[in-house]
DNA sequence: GCCTAAGTTCAATTTTTATTGAAACATGTC
DNA sequence: GACATGTTTCAATAAAAATTGAACTTAGGC
């Protein structure tokens, strides 16, 4: 699996696009990238993310790409899922066909919507499979512990199912 | 990015693996990838942990091999990756060479375990790293916004790693 | 309504991560 | 302490995920 803390993500970098960000670009990029790793999140996108957070304007499709000397394709698919995401919002100027972006005020809002996408759906999927799975070990005559064991997962399910909309409320503002 | 909700696992299984499992060990193993997946954490090691936590009694390196189909090197792995994290625990009968394993008592305990285990370093990383950012961007001359923006997000990471701890205490049993 | 700048899509490719298996290493038994 | 059994290591390989870029679509100004 993938190491606790990485070893240095050297690889795309060096390339020749570094010196178009200061070094707090950078240290905040690299912050950011770590963060979205844990999360399972792309570090394009974590680059993104960090360039928009640390720029005294809102930037456009060419700026971005340009400033991270990364692939269109990369840029499309990163501002959608942040897009997606409310992570990011679009400043527009009437007469003005390219957008522009810039990072919604509440970073925790954005977070918070991140992980309820990633286990919701997960947890909800869950229920009748774990149903199922101590219908089939009662039917096959598991010994009492599994049933027990079985049961206490089954009841965490609900319960994390229930309790996590309280926390992460659906969008009340941030 | 790996999508919301897996596709298909279908990958390794059907190697003629399957049938030494039931179908509500499969469905269990199932489950475990998928959360396994959020954390980050490799299928076999999920697979593991759900063959032991749906076992009626301890099972050896050999018998879980054997059920699950997979590699030494990949039992040893996982075997160890979830010795490491407290998942699980060996029950030895002396004079008995073979070690057996069974999960630890409580799975709350141990995704706790996992969590912080990726989690605190980051954080703490950060604290600093998060400083530097900030002073390079007073130094640069970076706008009000930005640099209210870099400092919310300097005291949110102060307050996370001192929350951390108090929510995911270090293992008071469970 | 046409033309062009702006953005998206997606198959091919690169990069990263997980798994395998054979060789090396341990450790309990006699 | 030699042997056999049980486990780990790690270089090679396979699988999964991210990125690229060129072809395609869309939207706006004229």
């Amino acid at each position: 699996m993938k190491p606790p803390v990485k070893k240095t993500p050297v690889a795309r970098r060096g390339r020749r696009d570094s010196h178009r960000l200061t070094p707090h670009e950078l240290e905040l990029g690299a912050f950011f990238v770590q963060m979205a790793g844990i999360l399972g999140v792309p570090r394009s996108v974590a680059q993104i993310y960090a360039l928009l957070y640390a720029a005294d304007a809102a930037l456009d499709f060419d700026q971005i790409q340009a400033k991270l000397g990364m692939s269109k394709g990369s840029v499309s698919q990163g501002l959608k899922f942040l897009r997606d995401h409310e992570m990011i919002l679009s400043v527009k100027a009437k007469g003005v066909r390219r957008e522009r972006w810039e990072p919604t005020p509440s970073l925790a809002a954005s977070m918070v919507n991140l992980v309820r996408r990633q286990v919701l759906p997960a947890l909800e999927q869950s229920t009748p499979a774990l149903q199922r799975v101590l219908d089939g070990a009662q039917k096959a005559g598991a010994s009492p512990e599994v049933l027990e064991r079985l049961t206490r997962l089954k009841r965490w399910n609900a319960r994390a199912l229930e309790l996590f909309p309280l926390m992460l409320p659906p969008s009340p503002g941030g």
